[in-house]
DNA sequence: AATCCGGGGTC
DNA sequence: GACCCAGGATT
C-alpha cells in the first residue's frame, strides 16, 4: 500500500472550496448527460472555456442527441467546428457517434473501457465524462490538474513528459475522494482555471495552500516547468482562387493531415504555381492578380500564404481530381473552412 | 518517446 | 511575440 497523500484531507478541502467557489453555471453543467458532457469535453481539449461556449450552444441545438449526430453529414459537423481548430476532434466525434449508434444501440456507454474505445477519447476524457455525468470514481489529468499537482508537490520536469505525467497520475489517484467524484473533477478544473492559474495564482484564497510545496518554496511562477521550446520552421504556399460570378472554386481536403476534411483553396508551391495557374486559367480568359499575403502560425510551424486570384469569365475548369466545387462567397455554405480560408473569403467580400 | 494537429486568449 | 489551453492519435 502506497502511503496516502491525503492524510491532510486534500480532497475534502477541495470539495468544501468547490461548494462555495466552484463554477456551476456553465452551459454543459446544465442537464448533464454523458452525451452532452462528452461533446463539451472534446470541444474543451486544448481550447479555452470562453471560446467553446458559443460553439457548444450551436452544436447541441443542431445535434441534441448522439443519434442526431451519428446521422448527420460530415460537412454539417465540420461546419459547426469552423474556427475551433483541431478538426480531427470533430471527425472523431462524428465517427464515435456512429459507433455508439451501431454498437451500443444509440446509448452512450457507461463503462470506462467502452468509453475509452471510442475514437478521440483517451484516459482523461473518459474519466471526465464518467465522473462528471455519472459520478463514477475516476480522476482526470488535464492541464489544470497538471498545474495544481505540479505546484502542490513541487514536481520537477515538464508535465508533458511521459515519466512526469505517469507520476502525476499516481499522485492524482492517491488524492481521490471517497464520494462526490463529479464535484471533485469539476473542482480540480476550477482550481486550475480560476485560482491556481498559470500566472499570478491566488494562493491567499487557496484551500490547500498550507501544504503546497510550491507556495512554501516561493516557486509558484516557476512551476510547472515549461515545455522545452524550439524554433518553428517556416513553410510557404500559394493558394489559387479561381473566381467567377461571385463564387470561388474549392477542393475538399483529404481526411488526414492539416485541415483534414475541410474545404480549401488549391495549394501549390511557389515553383509549381505558374504551371497550375496556366492550367486553371487556360480554359477561359482570366485575369491574374496577387492578393495580400499573410502568415498563419500553427503550434509546430509558420505558414506563409500567398493568395492568387484568378478572375474568370466562365466557370469552366477541367479538374480531374474529385471533390471540387464552386461556392458563393456571399451565401454561407454548410461546410467546414479553416481560418485562413475564411480570411480570404473576407478579403474577396471587401473587393466584390 | 516524439511528433502531429489549430486557433485564440492572455500576458 | 511567447506561452499555453477541460489531449489524443499516430509513428
Amino acid at each position: 500500500m502506497v502511503s496516502k497523500n491525503n492524510d491532510f484531507g486534500f480532497s475534502e478541502k477541495i470539495l468544501t472550496w468547490y461548494t462555495t467557489h466552484g463554477r456551476k453555471h456553465l452551459p454543459w453543467q446544465q442537464q448533464k448527460t454523458r452525451y452532452s458532457v462528452w461533446v463539451s469535453e472534446i470541444m474543451l481539449q486544448q481550447t479555452q472555456v470562453a471560446t467553446v461556449i458559443p460553439y457548444f450552444e450551436r452544436f447541441m441545438a443542431k445535434f441534441p442527441t448522439v443519434c442526431d449526430l451519428a446521422n448527420a453529414a460530415q460537412d454539417d459537423v465540420l461546419h459547426l467546428w469552423t474556427g475551433l481548430g483541431y478538426y480531427a476532434r470533430a471527425r472523431n466525434l462524428h465517427k464515435a457517434a456512429q459507433k455508439v449508434r451501431d454498437e451500443h444501440s444509440s446509448k452512450f456507454p457507461s463503462s470506462f473501457d467502452a468509453v475509452l474505445a471510442l475514437p478521440g477519447i483517451g484516459r482523461s476524457t473518459a474519466a471526465a465524462i464518467l465522473s462528471l455525468a455519472d459520478n463514477q470514481a475516476y480522476v482526470i489529468m488535464d492541464g489544470n490538474v497538471k498545474r495544481v499537482l505540479s505546484r502542490y508537490f513541487a514536481i520537477e520536469g515538464w508535465p508533458g513528459q511521459a515519466k512526469i505525467e505517469a507520476q502525476l497520475w499516481t499522485l492524482a489517484e492517491s488524492l481521490k475522494p471517497r464520494a462526490r467524484f463529479d464535484d471533485y473533477t469539476q473542482a480540480m478544473m476550477d482550481m486550475g482555471a480560476t485560482l491556481c492559474t498559470r500566472s499570478k495564482p491566488s494562493c491567499d484564497s487557496c484551500p490547500v495552500t498550507s501544504h503546497c510545496l510550491a507556495n512554501a518554496q516561493g516557486r509558484q511562477s516557476e512551476l510547472p516547468h515549461k515545455k522545452p521550446k524550439k524554433a518553428l520552421p517556416v513553410k510557404a504556399v500559394r493558394m489559387l482562387i479561381p473566381f467567377c460570378k461571385g463564387s470561388v472554386f474549392l477542393q475538399k481536403r483529404p481526411s488526414t493531415g492539416i485541415w483534414g476534411g475541410l474545404w480549401g483553396f488549391i495549394e501549390t508551391s511557389h515553383e509549381d504555381s505558374k504551371q497550375r495557374i496556366r492550367h486553371l486559367s487556360g480554359q477561359a480568359s482570366a485575369t491574374i492578380r496577387e492578393l495580400e499575403g499573410f502568415r498563419h502560425t500553427f503550434s509546430h510551424f509558420h505558414l506563409d500564404i500567398s493568395p492568387i486570384l484568378i478572375e474568370m469569365n466562365e466557370p469552366r475548369l477541367e479538374i480531374n481530381e474529385s471533390e471540387h466545387a464552386w461556392f458563393s462567397i456571399h451565401e454561407e455554405s454548410q461546410i467546414g473552412l479553416a481560418t485562413p480560408t475564411v480570411k480570404i473569403f473576407k478579403q474577396l467580400k471587401a473587393r466584390y
